[in-house]
DNA sequence: GAGAGCATGTAAGAGGTTACATGATTCC
DNA sequence: GGAATCATGTAACCTCTTACATGCTCTC
């Protein structure tokens, strides 16, 4: 479960609640390849306590809402490591936009064609997202947080790029296919 | 709902049963980018009949078991086309190594290698999976379903050589690391 | 005699999403 | 006056996975 393992990890970080691993880290930094859903959190701060991985103190404030603080405990911090070191599978891999070109002898090629800019458009602004964040190129990284940090935004990076490049590669296949089978007709 | 839509795309193509679906059709395409449950495709087969996109005959056989088989309904054909010219969010990206390397200074640099070079195993073997498979290139194909089949797969050929880079380049990245904040090791 | 192929299903559970609810304070 | 921030939660639902069950035929 890599929901319940990455909420340790920040925990192992410092402790925190619910709210700040939603708002100050999932949606900063982990987000980008594990988004958590708000109330997932919840349920998992739960989870963690009720299995002594975790604990929580209450808060009393005035001003503002009581807070829930959750901690790491000694087996939280052994089971993330446990976890970390433990080679894994990887996920079933799933993409929508591959059912719909598999099935696209079903539609117009113009249509297809707006399904995938429409991709194009989601990747590349996907992309920006993340060439917006300032991590230290990895010859530059102070720490192994740091370069950890870099290494998984390289990935969705390259593999946005890699994503664009494809679609592109997509569009003209499609477009270029056309003529064969139909009357030559003018695009856009 | 893509299963469903792929489901309603074999359909299209012709008739048939659930076990051909899993066996003939999804393990064997589809599945590469939409790997589906045998469980799942019976149960969602019930609903395409259910809300009337697919018509089901029972085919009774006397050596073997009985078979159903479904057939796309002429409102099923429509909902494929709407669903396939309907452009979509991309789903969320969630990779658990990306997570685990994240906070990889909770473990031992060994240790980490040792996750990636188990992934690398993964892709590389997805890779010689997908390399297997037989399609003409894309200026070569036929029919628009052959040049569908042909760009998905390429797809899945380049996003797997662009991990299998990122794996390597992460490897060595936290090889060459380790020296400035640990006495050197010898790895290996 | 064992295992693969054919063919369909049930039951339970894990993980994630969506919609909704509450209520004070601060900022524009 | 309205929106954003802080902060936690419930209920219902969807999709997918895992484990299990049945039973005949054909091949090695």
């Amino acid at each position: 479960m890599s929901l319940m393992h990455a909420i340790l990890g920040f925990l192992r970080r410092e402790p925190q609640t619910g709210y700040s691993l939603k708002n100050d880290q999932f949606d900063k930094s982990v987000g980008y390849f594990w988004p958590a859903d708000q109330t997932q959190i919840y349920k998992t701060l739960d989870k963690l306590v009720e299995s002594e991985l975790a604990t929580c103190e209450v808060e009393i404030q005035s001003d503002r809402p009581n807070r829930k603080i959750y901690s790491i405990s000694k087996a939280g911090k052994l089971e993330l490591e446990r976890w970390l070191s433990e080679p894994s599978d990887p996920p079933p891999y799933r993409e929508p936009l591959l059912v719909k070109l598999f099935f696209s002898e079903y539609v117009k090629t113009e249509d297809m064609l707006e399904v995938l800019a429409n991709a194009r458009l989601h990747y590349q602004a996907h992309l920006d997202e993340l060439t917006s964040i300032e991590i230290a190129p990895i010859g530059k990284c102070n720490s192994r947080e740091e370069l950890g940090a870099r290494l998984t935004l390289e990935m969705g990076l390259q593999s946005k790029r890699a994503a664009i490049a494809w679609v592109d590669q997509a569009m003209e296949a499609l477009e270029s296919f056309e003529p064969k089978n139909k009357k030559d007709k003018k695009h856009k």
